[in-house]
DNA sequence: AAACAAACCTGTGCGC
DNA sequence: TGCGCACAGGTTTGTT
């Protein structure tokens, strides 16, 4: 693939001559995820990391296409070798197309770096707690993190170095489901209340993904193809205070400051 | 250890 | 219509 990169700052760990060096000619072999680290293995044996922070997308367009603004990485794939092995073209083929990396806050980023190094590059990738839906993610895994702190959920949720790819809004839909206060102490869960957050945590992150994640009114989350998700049509508390409880009907939800960060809540279902 | 504030940016929506 | 302000999906850094 060629590349092109506009803003430099979205390369800030290296520079715009070494990531474009990094990606020209390479071919990616795969795509992964660690949290909300986006993984691309390169045939060069080194890899592509892509973090969309409050407000990148990556979006693959036609060749030639309008850029909307803050495109800052353009990749233009190559189409699909005639020397492959069998010229199979899949549904998902994005030969021939761009893959662009747009973010407007510019707080997201782009590098190419060494896996066997990642340390030296990126060394919060190593740091990363357990992934809910990449790992095997049980109960023994929330006690081993919870059982003995006495920080608070809400914040615990957030930290990448315990649970990794939980953001703010699920956060507050999944201490919903588990009917549990944001600021509860986390050394106040018994088993049978961790296992609830376990199964909290894994099924709204299931379900969010199954709706193609949540696209807010300003509609910066859409997926590759530019797709808006439809959890936000499910969202529970967040977005929603102020608004009478939609679980107990009781409560009404009531919206705070926790770590810096908006949370939402019951004071009457969540204990 | 853990809570908090500020910093990094731009766009949007609101009240006046 | 225009202006200023608050606020937004995340993470790091520095200060209490």
């Amino acid at each position: 693939m060629q590349v092109e990169v506009g803003r430099e700052r979205v390369v800030r760990r290296t520079s715009r001559e070494e990531l474009i060096a990094g990606l020209t000619d390479t071919v990616v072999e795969a795509a992964e995820r660690r949290g909300k680290y986006l993984l691309l293995p390169l045939d060069s044996g080194e890899a592509a990391m892509i973090h969309l922070r409050m407000s990148g997308q990556v979006l693959v367009a036609p060749p030639g296409a309008l850029r909307p603004p803050h495109t800052h990485v353009v990749m233009h794939l190559d189409p699909a070798g005639a020397d492959s092995a069998r010229d199979v073209r899949h549904a998902d083929d994005v030969g021939g197309s761009e893959l662009w990396f747009v973010d407007p806050r510019t707080f997201g980023e782009v590098v190419v770096f060494d896996p066997q190094r990642a340390h030296r590059l990126l060394p919060e990738l190593a740091r990363l707690g357990v992934d809910p839906i990449a790992d095997d993610f049980g109960v023994d895994d929330l006690r081993q993190a919870f059982g003995a702190t006495r920080r608070v959920l809400k914040p615990l949720l957030l930290d990448q170095h315990v649970i990794a790819g939980i953001g703010n809004i699920y956060a507050d839909e999944i201490l919903h489901r588990a009917r549990l206060r944001p600021d509860r102490p986390a050394d106040t869960l018994d088993r049978r209340r961790l296992s609830v957050l376990r199964d909290s945590i894994v099924d709204v992150l299931t379900e969010a993904i199954d709706a193609g994640g949540s696209t807010l009114g300003d509609a910066q989350y859409v997926d590759l193809m530019g797709h808006s998700g439809s959890y936000q049509d499910d969202h529970r508390v967040y977005g929603r205070g102020g608004e009478r409880c939609l679980t107990c009907g009781r409560g009404w939800v009531r919206r705070v400051v926790t770590g810096g960060r908006s949370t939402s809540f019951c004071p009457v279902c969540q204990r």
